[in-house]
DNA sequence: ATCTATTTATAAGG
DNA sequence: TCCTTATAAATAGAT
């Protein structure tokens, strides 16, 4: 009985694993465990959440509530930023070229009233038929979500697109290496947090413009 | 002494946690848990990661290492596939409330030669001056090879938002009591009907105003 | 936010 | 990968 069959659980630091085998176990475990917890925060608080995971070999592995796609596709809507920069740049690049942008926008307010107003009137039959796959949710759920990201968005956009376009002159004109931007790094993680967006306050669209000082805008 | 201060901690069922306080508490706490453990797994094993979660106030909470973006952005290059739907549809909508699409399109074939042409020019130049990060990347780079996939996903597009569109028109024509009811509403017609609306229509160029015929399809 | 008593996760070793 | 064991770590409930 004095045997152990033992030792238990070592403490570990926390410190990259170097062993290869070794590595790929504790991978796995704590992969699983992660997944885990993340599926017990779903069911005990009905939030959404999506984990993405490359694993040492380059493996994907993901987890979504109710889907990984949905999530970061939220996500993304929600965080106009670099990330979907390739997106963003080329819709905004695209959406440069039409004419009547600003009518397009003022446009978009009405719109946005329409949506609220409909959507209430839609809400009981959401319900009723529930989809099987998220996006083919009713189209009317996205919309008013959408029209509403789409409309804060836009003015990030513009924003984003000026900036790289003021770099890139800029490069143009005496190919300056790039500096570094507003990103910081706390321990090499990128934690974040975000209150929910504002919704459109009709008149202000400037309020929380960060003066980048555009000076040759392409809106 | 033999007083126990606490209880200590007491087994729960995973389910959804109703009162409101309670659940709060016990999400901040989890998330606070999860991220840890994401943390731990990306600093044993080297690995990428990236956790979205959206509160149930709303509220965004990510992780990433090295970036939330990165992350999700390598994800989506590996799994292209529905993912920007939502994205796509409101994006059709807006598009379709511009009149003279085509054009647009056409346009596009000019800017992709002149991206073309540029990306060539300034090819050189990005060497020069390699950027830290990804997103950081010369513009070219993402103008050109986005400005081909827009041009390539387009027609894609359309097809996706005139199915959708169709299904909703049927979904509506059959028995939703409530559409009809709504007064702003044209007669059981939805909203997402992508007619030229009256503004834009009157403060585009007048050169090409409604010579496309807008039958049943959207574009 | 802090404190325990307890549950849960997991390191090491088959 | 799965199992076992002993222990480290997370956390429910209360303050």
């Amino acid at each position: 009985m004095a045997k152990k069959s033992s030792l238990g659980r070592q403490k570990i630091k926390i410190e990259r694993i170097q062993k290869k085998p070794h590595l790929q176990v504790t991978f796995s475990k704590r992969r699983v465990g992660l997944f885990k917890k993340a599926s017990e925060l779903c069911t005990l608080c009905g939030v959404e959440i999506a984990i993405v995971v490359f694993s040492p070999a380059g493996k994907v592995y993901s987890f979504g509530h109710p889907k990984v796609d949905s999530v970061i596709d939220r996500f993304l809507r929600r965080n106009p930023n670099i990330n979907s920069t390739s997106l963003h740049l080329v819709e905004a690049h695209r959406i440069a070229t039409i004419p009547d942008l600003n009518i397009q926008q003022t446009h978009m307010n009405d719109e946005l009233e329409a949506e609220k107003k409909r959507s209430e009137t839609l809400d009981e039959m959401r319900k009723a038929s529930q989809s099987q796959f998220w996006w083919e949710a009713p189209i009317e759920d996205l919309l008013l979500h959408e029209l509403e990201q789409l409309k804060d968005s836009m003015e990030e956009l513009k924003k984003t697109v000026d900036v790289q376009a003021n770099k890139l002159l800029v490069e143009n004109s005496n190919s300056m290496p790039f500096f570094g931007t507003n990103n910081v790094n706390r321990g090499g993680a990128d934690y974040y947090e975000m209150k929910p967006t504002p919704i459109i306050t009709a008149s202000s669209g400037s309020s929380h413009l960060h003066s980048y000082g555009y000076s040759r805008g392409l809106f």
